[in-house]
DNA sequence: CAGTATCCAGTGTGATACTG
DNA sequence: CAGTATCACACTGGATACTG
């Protein structure tokens, strides 16, 4: 989700990606490109299972954020520098053998609990409702195909 | 984001999703599989984005949703199936020549407007903060390049 | 400890062509 | 019009091994 490349200004469009169909989508809906900029960030689910610890513990060390999460070190290598990047993420190396490197939430990172919140108020209200409803049409389906 | 199917019970592990991983993840991080749960929804940006041109217009019809979003057939398809499945849309379909097909949300898909409008207006007020952390650690990074 | 480099499988998504 | 089927390809993300 992270690295749309056909958003970003400049990029050539890579085979696959026609022009014609980028052009469309940001000719008729002038918001999607915003909402996508939204959905690069909360539809990451290590940055926001990132921010979500360090918001419970205030500050994790690079291997605590790795066994709390089972992530692997690449992705937890790249999410937390995209974090940085982003000003999200405060990090602070400690020159100390062996090396020490701390990681907490920017005023920008705590911020954006918030409407991490309303979502997951949201699911945990929704998410039976879901359930039930996949259940029927998955039952409608079948029952379908046997009279077929 | 939406097949995640080391998360469906019963689902065996796939070479590449080592079962330590996972039992690690689900482990520590009781959250996460809840929470990926709504990003598995949320962060489909095709889904997001067929829920709010439906909050908009009410009812449209495949290929104005097609026109409207730049997406392609198959893919238009394929997630409204999904947000059919999840109980989010409604599908109406008219036995004429040529076929006509609505769709419109659900209370269930109209509720999920709320919590999404919580991060649009997040994303409002701090993409320009986005933006410039990122400038500055661009050119932090830059100037380290030079200095090396 | 805290990364970086490399490799590779699985998945997402667009293009294209076909159907009722 | 409203799809379905098939193909191709970029990107994600885990595994593994190496480095300071």
């Amino acid at each position: 989700m992270r690295n749309r490349k056909w958003l970003q200004e400049g990029t050539f469009l890579s085979p696959g990606y026609t022009e014609g169909t980028v052009l469309k989508a940001e000719g008729k809906c002038k918001d999607c490109s915003r909402i996508n900029e939204v959905l690069s960030r909360v539809g990451d689910r290590w940055s926001v299972l990132i921010v979500i610890s360090l918001a419970n513990y205030g500050i994790l060390r690079f291997n605590e954020l790795k066994r709390n999460l089972g992530i692997s070190q690449r992705m937890l290598s790249l999410t937390l520098r995209e974090l940085e990047r982003d000003g999200m993420v405060n990090r602070t190396y400690h020159p100390t053998i062996p090396p020490k490197v701390e990681y907490s939430l920017t005023p920008l990172g705590k911020s954006f609990r918030e409407p991490l919140k309303g979502l997951g108020q949201w699911a945990l209200n929704n998410l039976p409702a879901i359930d039930q409803a996949r259940q029927r049409y998955d039952e409608q389906e079948a029952s379908e195909r046997q009279s077929a």
